[in-house]
DNA sequence: CCCCTGATTATCT
DNA sequence: GATAATCAGGGGC
């Protein structure tokens, strides 16, 4: 098991951290998918203008935590990759809760025997993985080693799949969401209805 | 299964 | 004023 090196752009981070362990506690997150956003180079990258506002956090350290709030309601995280300086990050989309199962789904505001709602969708998606981490924006800037720590898979995964990203309307072609093969907690693909219908937006 | 909508707030135009 | 790296719930087929 190697360390993973954030000094790397987030294209390149993204295939590597799939199957590693996202610990907050006692709640454990195996990680199933993930999506690259590029910085400046990105028009749906939320650092594409620079570092101001919310963005600062990816110019900083990698390996740092961005943590930033969607849709008003919701609390996404990524993993801060490039040199400091520089932006990209992984944006986390699902996982599999292997830890913290009870505390998770409590988070959730499942009933722990409700069979209706399968802990397999505990943390599919972005908000519903910062839900059950119990994520607050305060959260923002924080690096991993100390409240967060990722465990790196022994293994490379070799079921990582490649395609376009979701919910974006800028760059919706380009293939930077990653994700493991056969995992439950991953999301099927659904194109943005705002996204154009054609792919007039590529450099 | 698919499509549509409301909720809620930081950021941008 | 509009939009957004979303989600849950509803109605229709």
């Amino acid at each position: 098991m190697c360390s993973i090196d954030f000094n790397r752009r987030a294209d390149e981070v993204a295939p590597l951290v799939l199957g590693s362990i996202l610990w907050r506690g006692p709640v454990g997150l195996r990680l199933t998918e993930v999506e690259a956003y590029l910085g400046p180079d990105d028009p749906a990258s939320h650092a594409y203008r620079g570092p101001r506002g919310r963005a600062v956090t990816m110019f900083g350290a990698p390996g740092c935590l961005y943590v930033y709030l969607s849709y008003g309601v919701h609390r996404a995280a990524n993993l801060v990759c490039s040199p400091a300086g520089s932006a990209s990050a992984v944006l986390l989309r699902a996982g599999e809760v292997v830890a913290g199962r009870d505390l998770a789904r409590q988070r959730r505001g499942w009933d722990a025997d409700d069979v209706v709602r399968p802990d397999h969708r505990l943390a599919s998606g972005p908000g519903n993985l910062g839900t059950v981490l119990g994520l607050k924006l305060t959260d923002d800037g924080a690096r991993l080693g100390d409240d967060f720590v990722l465990e790196p898979s022994d293994t490379p995964s070799r079921n990582v799949l490649m395609g376009p990203r979701t919910g974006i309307t800028k760059a919706v072609d380009w293939p930077l969401r990653f994700w493991l093969a056969g995992e439950p907690s991953v999301s099927p693909y659904r194109r943005s209805p705002k996204a154009p219908r054609v792919a007039e937006d590529r450099l």
